[in-house]
DNA sequence: AACTATATGTTTACAGTGTCAACATTAAAG
DNA sequence: CTTTAATGTTGACACTGTAAACATATAGTT
């Protein structure tokens, strides 16, 4: 039976858009298409959004929930390095396989999460839960945990992106490495032994 | 005089788009608007360009020409760690300085590099001058310094991301520090410092 | 020098976009 | 039961990327 009011618009508007997202890349998404997508008029989603960018933040939030549930390390039980180790090849596999969603959530498709504040919330429980994992694996004082979650960030961050731009001059020609590269390397099976001596490094730094 | 034929128009184009894309970011920018503020007609860029896409590739490519020439390494002297630090700081400046064109270059605005050779040319050779740097300043196997490469190119980008990121949320409420932030920090004296140990670290790897 | 082909420009047109205003219908509150 | 607020639809506007048809200047050939 179909209803004029459909009851929950909202949420199966921001799934929709998600689905998209993670198949497309969000510069494909057009508010119309996911209003007909949703079977409703064009500008229903008015009634929800203000605009395309707060849509975006919508997604983008289901997107640091998704992130901080597949890396997030228990921090009420002992946190040893092998489980930080862990929780940055989770992170990268989280970037690589969401890579579309990565984009919208660390893009410029929403301006200023502060426009936001449940976003900004999730985002910062991600970085939150790092912060809070390195606290408890050592006794520095706290700047210098600042130092090392910036800096283990920074380097699971980079990774995804750096990865993805090599990956795709890899696949051009396997062949021709011109500058001999790296993706390949690093994913095809060192990436967990790479990663633990970055953060052995960073842990002791 | 005004001539029928411009006669430079596609260089005009791509400085022009340059300039309005590092003023508002390239998702602001438009075919149309670009043409009128060159002077021509709305669809004269597509005697130069046959997509959106392969002008953001010629800007990307200006980009990454400025990113060369403020970070490139003069390899045909002797290379040293001090050197290697004054180019990641020199990175992640530019990043910052010129974050809307950083993001056209690292973004999804060009989809595949390899679609636009002139563009992976200038990408790699960003890439080939660290290869290069490394791998003066050690006798390391090729793989290794791909390892490193990838490591630090990985380390300064996400940098740059995280710390525009994190800037954002400090500047939203400097006083409420919800988790010990971070870019602040880093950015206020100590990011040469912070880089010089992290590459001390990857050059000892 | 004249003729032709090509490069480069303009005009017009179309389908798609974000978003606003006016209106319709339903659910919630009094 | 009536009023109000929430949620939907229709129609409109200015703007977008880009294709097609046409105009003009330049370069190349005879």
């Amino acid at each position: 039976m179909k209803t004029y009011h459909h009851g929950n618009l909202k949420q199966e508007l921001i799934s929709c858009a998600f689905r998209l997202c993670e198949k497309h890349g969000y510069e494909t998404l057009s508010m119309r298409s996911i209003a007909k997508e949703s079977g409703v008029s064009q500008t229903a989603p008015y009634r929800h959004f203000d605009t395309k960018e707060s849509l975006y933040a919508s997604v983008a939030m289901e997107g640091f929930k998704k992130l901080s549930a597949a890396t997030n390390i228990d921090t009420s039980k002992k946190v040893t390095k092998k489980k930080l180790v862990e929780k940055g090849v989770n992170y990268i596999n989280f970037g690589l396989e969401h890579a579309n969603t990565y984009d919208l959530m660390f893009g410029t498709a929403v301006g200023d999460f502060s426009n936001y504040p449940d976003l900004l919330d999730c985002a910062n429980d991600t970085y939150e839960n790092m912060r809070l994992s390195f606290s408890k694996l050592s006794n520095d004082p706290e700047e210098v945990i600042a130092y090392k979650c910036i800096t283990l960030w920074s380097m699971l961050h980079g990774l995804v992106g750096i990865l993805r731009k090599v990956a795709v001059v890899d696949q051009l020609d396997p062949e021709q490495t011109k500058g001999p590269i790296t993706s390949a390397t690093i994913i095809g099976g060192n990436l967990n032994f790479h990663l633990d001596k970055v953060i052995s490094g960073i842990i002791q730094s």
